[in-house]
DNA sequence: ATGCATGAGGC
DNA sequence: CCTCATGCATG
């Protein structure tokens, strides 16, 4: 799929409101308009990037227009139904004609600063008052809100780029740095993980995606190649609980979600499955409860 | 997209 | 044995 790119508009929170298509080498200018082109004539958003190739800043030449529709680009292969759902229009103030996007996301250890230290000027009362922002740490003093953020742009962006989960992760073990798979890729963008994995991720993601766009642009998209299957050790086959023994197995963690060796035992052998898939079962259960009750609670898509 | 499995690190 | 971070395998 060579030649497609897109646009990224975002708001003053560095959210990604709508991508707009283009051809990047085209032969010339004299085709006609994409038939599915945007209406969003006039407009013309250019992207300010800073030296990571994030996306700093967006200039229009007039207001900005109303919530634009997101447009899916069409992945090459895996028929993915129900990737995006339209952007909700953020609520967020009036656009000015140039929005400084969120300051690059690069380093910052804690919560942020006190009062923003504006120009020799009095700080308005606006600016005293409007800290509408609400970092919502979490224990660990991590920010929930910018992982979420980033995970919906890096999704968004990764379809901009008619890439899968997949590729990612191909592409990602790869290239150099810390390698991961097309689940750890997914349960990412769905914020399926705990918050501190999510950190650790995002910087990755973050890293390899700037990457991905700058070669995009150069109509390089040699980032992907390679992929051999290497040599795996021989798993235990998964197994697979018949859906009596999840509904016990359900029961069992309702009354008490961490047996003890005793009562895995006793359970394995009332259902008459290995003891070890049954302890497994529990842990796993327990992880799962975890990872679905942090970051993401309050989606559902 | 998820369910079960693996392996490291910690009591 | 547990928790955690991850991934292979599967519906």
């Amino acid at each position: 799929m060579p030649g497609i790119s897109s646009q990224i508009l975002t708001n003053a929170q560095g959210q990604v409101i709508g991508t707009l298509p283009w051809v990047v080498n085209s032969a010339s200018v004299a085709a006609p308009a994409p038939a599915q082109s945007l209406q969003v004539q006039a407009v013309t958003p250019q992207l300010l990037l800073n030296a990571q190739g994030q996306v700093i800043a967006t200039l229009a030449s007039s207001p900005l227009p109303p919530p634009v529709a997101v447009r899916k680009p069409s992945t090459p292969e895996s028929p993915a139904k129900s990737e995006v759902q339209p952007i909700q229009p953020t609520p967020t103030v009036p656009q000015p004609a140039v929005v400084i996007a969120s300051p690059a996301p690069a380093a910052k250890p804690s919560a942020s600063a006190p009062i923003p230290i504006t120009c020799s000027e009095t700080p308005t009362v606006s600016q005293l008052v409007s800290k509408p922002h609400t970092p919502s740490l979490d224990e660990d003093g991590i920010n929930l809100e910018e992982i979420r953020e980033f995970a919906k742009n890096f999704k968004i962006r990764r379809l901009s780029l008619g890439l899968t989960q997949t590729q990612v992760g191909q592409a990602l073990t790869a290239t150099e740095g810390p390698a991961y798979s097309q689940s750890a890729i997914c349960r990412f963008e769905k914020l399926d993980i705990t918050p501190k994995s999510a950190q650790k991720l995002k910087p990755v993601l973050e890293k390899w995606l700037n990457e991905a766009e700058l070669r995009n642009q150069e109509g390089q998209q040699n980032l992907m190649e390679f992929v051999g299957g290497e040599p795996s050790k021989k798993r235990k086959r998964r197994t697979s609980f018949t859906p009596q023994a999840i509904e016990a197995l359900n029961a069992y963690f309702e009354k008490n979600p961490l047996p003890t060796g005793q009562e895995i035992t006793e359970i394995a052998k009332e259902l008459n499955y290995d003891r070890e898939v049954v302890r497994v079962w529990f842990c796993n259960r327990r992880q799962t409860l975890k990872n679905t009750s942090k970051l993401n609670v309050f989606q559902i898509p």
